[in-house]
DNA sequence: ATTTGAATAT
DNA sequence: GATATTCAAA
């Protein structure tokens, strides 16, 4: 035990998302109500703004949380209850979170449940990541199929990145290699828990505060109740030791593109477990 | 009883 | 096509 067991922790640390790109993933979760009882609007939106005004538009383009105009049981005292949230918008960034996560748990471990708590987004519920992850593993499959096909793919690109046009939301995120073994014999470290800070427990701090608290969020590492591991193959011990921590500084290393159609594209391995 | 996963619906 | 909701099975 030494370092290398938070290692991972770490790296994971440096791309957590910064406050400003929660921001706008938070609003979009905040319920209608929740919005109300915060007097927050549309108007108080707080988007990100570059030094550089980029070209393509924001990724969080999602209905405002007041773009309620169906609630059918309008003026009752408690509507909190039997509320649609809006239809949740998988971003990029949010993606990736997805992804790290399920990297991280491993394929064996990677059920709705457990992703959710993982990526610990204040208002992401259980089925929104089931449906994603019912999606996601329709992707992997299909991967799957072409890479076993023809091999040749001439470009000795990273290894997920398929060149099809679809998929876009997929392919803006880097898919661990091992993903596209179907080997269910995962054996990724152990399964420490996760920095649950704000967790949809209880209903005091919505979204917007939420994010705001997830400043610094120090985990304790526990063991789940589950002792269910299956015997650890040590697969290969991560070679990508974290510096110490001393002065991390801006990290952002994010790419996001939904109109790329040309190859050149730079992924970043986050977890080199499966390295070649 | 809870959670998962696939089908099905919006 | 993307996300939600339903539903049988684990």
């Amino acid at each position: 035990m030494r370092e290398e067991d938070s290692n991972w922790f770490s790296k994971w640390e440096e791309e957590l998302p910064s406050p400003d790109e929660l921001m706008p993933l938070s609003q979009t979760l905040i319920t209608p109500d929740l919005a109300v009882a915060f007097d927050i609007s549309s108007s108080n939106a707080v988007i990100d703004n570059n030094s550089h005004p980029p070209p393509p538009p924001p990724v969080v383009a999602q209905p405002s949380s007041a773009d309620f105009g169906d609630c059918g049981d309008l003026g009752s005292g408690e509507p909190a209850r039997t509320l649609k949230r809006p239809r949740l918008v998988w971003t990029p960034q949010l993606h990736k979170r997805f992804v790290d996560a399920v990297a991280h748990l491993g394929i064996k471990n990677a059920v709705p449940k457990t992703i959710m708590q993982l990526m610990s987004v204040d208002g992401l519920t259980r089925e929104n990541v089931a449906s994603h992850l019912q999606k996601y593993r329709l992707y992997l499959k299909r991967m799957q199929g072409i890479s076993s096909g023809s091999g040749g793919s001439g470009g000795a690109n990273g290894a997920a990145t398929s060149d099809l046009a679809t998929d876009h939301l997929f392919a803006s995120s880097p898919v661990p290699p091992h993903f596209l073994h179907s080997s269910r014999t995962n054996s990724d470290h152990f399964l420490p828990f996760v920095p649950v800070g704000a967790l949809q427990q209880h209903h005091h701090m919505a979204a917007a505060a939420a994010a705001a608290q997830y400043h610094r969020q120090v985990a304790q590492f526990g063991s789940p109740p589950n002792g269910q591991f299956e015997r650890p193959f040590l697969a290969r011990p991560i070679h990508r030791l974290g510096a110490p921590v001393s002065n991390p500084a801006t990290n952002h290393i994010e790419d996001l593109d939904s109109g790329n159609a040309t190859e050149g594209r730079k992924v970043l391995t986050l977890f080199p477990t499966g390295n070649d």
